[in-house]
DNA sequence: GCCGATTTGTCCGTATGTATC
DNA sequence: CGATACATACGGACAAATCGG
């Protein structure tokens, strides 16, 4: 899809890393060679290599060279769940078979009590859903949306068994760009323990978010609570 | 610290946004404008808005402006845990007294289990730390660290009891850069329920992250174990 | 310890493309 | 259509850190 060219640099040295031709713990070519065997300006190269360094791929040193940092993944950790990633995408990547059931999909104002807790304004016309996300036929999330009806025309309870994301993202060539989030552990709710099974364990992992779409407005709160067997975050970091 | 242009223009402006100069919602001057106030060239300027972009703060769109996404704590969320931030930290930001007792500090050699565990090399050796962090004198964490015994000259367990980070930054010079880490949901076990009053609870947040330093060379690893009362990570993605 | 070569880090000026209004 | 605003790319310059002789 991107046809920037640092981005094809960036894809191209991110498959060299992962296939090995760069390995773990090597030294890159220098940014002067790069810009020789690319044929690109050293900008266009520094900017793919930035990327890769927030990307936690390599490390830059000043002076030395850049550092593969890259690992093949260190085994049990099956999830991903890294960056932005959507259910959908989260299941593919990690060869389960999901699917989704809508158990409530319905309009609501947004008064003060709502507004506290999503973020949203006093006013808004807002879509409440609640779904059961299923992995191989296990419940495995249940999420609690609210979305920014004014953003999102013409959504359905079909759309949400699918793929909202994919809705927005194609139907209305609308693309998320950023996300709020943040990660705690709780007690299992009468709702978690009626629907998903959760053997022995009675905390779930609450993920809360807020999106933002390219127009800079949140149109999307969600709060979905994962069942500890099937949630694993993913995550690197840097230090300025 | 940073005496670059572009984290002084960069400072500048989230000190702006963070005040309410520039409020939630609205849009920031145009790039050609913050490039006459400033006195700095387009670059530059651009520089600082793609990390305030990164971090969350505002978001870029094409041909309109940059719109501010920055809003003011929406309220229970005491903890932060953004990006890297180490014990002490945490604690300072969210007005805790924080103090840690080290059970464990012993060398011992990378043996073939050890390694598949933490991603350090057979062979390596290692100083094997167990440590038990306290806010206002109640156990809230559970550290096991391994750190990278030729990368940490003259760690000792009175550092332990304080701040490895610090001792590393400020005694070493040695700047920690990276760090990869992933974060599930687990059960207690013997040791979290006999170290920590886990109260209902009979899960902890278990959060392993792997940490290197300038050179490029993996320096610790450390899986922690958090009462689920005292863990919330927060965290801003963007999408490409 | 010094010096020069190498390598990454920062900054500037300019040009062109793309999206919005 | 033109004006505005962000996105991408190029080329050049100098600084800072590292390394080898």
């Amino acid at each position: 899809m991107p046809k920037a060219v640092f981005d094809l640099v960036r894809q191209d040295l991110e498959a060299r890393i992962v296939d090995g031709t760069y390995p773990y713990g090597s030294l890159l070519p220098s940014e002067s060679m790069l810009v020789s065997t690319y044929g690109y300006s050293r900008n266009t190269i520094r900017r793919a290599l930035s990327v890769l360094a927030d990307e936690g791929y390599v490390q830059p040193m000043n002076g030395r060279g850049v550092r593969v940092l890259w690992q093949p993944v260190a085994g049990r950790a099956q999830g991903t769940m890294v960056g932005l990633e959507s259910f959908e995408e989260y299941a593919r990547h990690n060869g389960f078979v999901p699917s989704t059931k809508v158990k409530v999909f319905e309009h609501v104002t947004c008064d003060q009590t709502i507004a506290a807790r999503t973020g949203h304004l006093v006013g808004d016309d807002l879509i409440h859903v609640v779904r059961v996300r299923y992995f191989d036929d296990t419940p495995r999330q249940i999420d609690h949306n609210y979305f920014l009806a004014s953003a999102i025309p013409g959504l359905t309870p079909e759309i949400c068994a699918s793929s909202v994301y994919g809705y927005v993202e194609q139907e209305l060539g609308m693309r998320i760009v950023t996300s709020k989030r943040s990660m705690t552990v709780e007690l299992a709710d009468e709702e978690d323990r009626t629907i998903m099974d959760m053997g022995s364990y009675n905390c779930v992992a609450v993920l809360r978010s807020q999106s933002f779409n390219s127009e800079g407005v949140m149109f999307e709160h969600t709060r979905t609570h994962s069942h500890p067997d099937a949630f694993c975050f993913m995550d690197t970091a840097r230090r300025a």
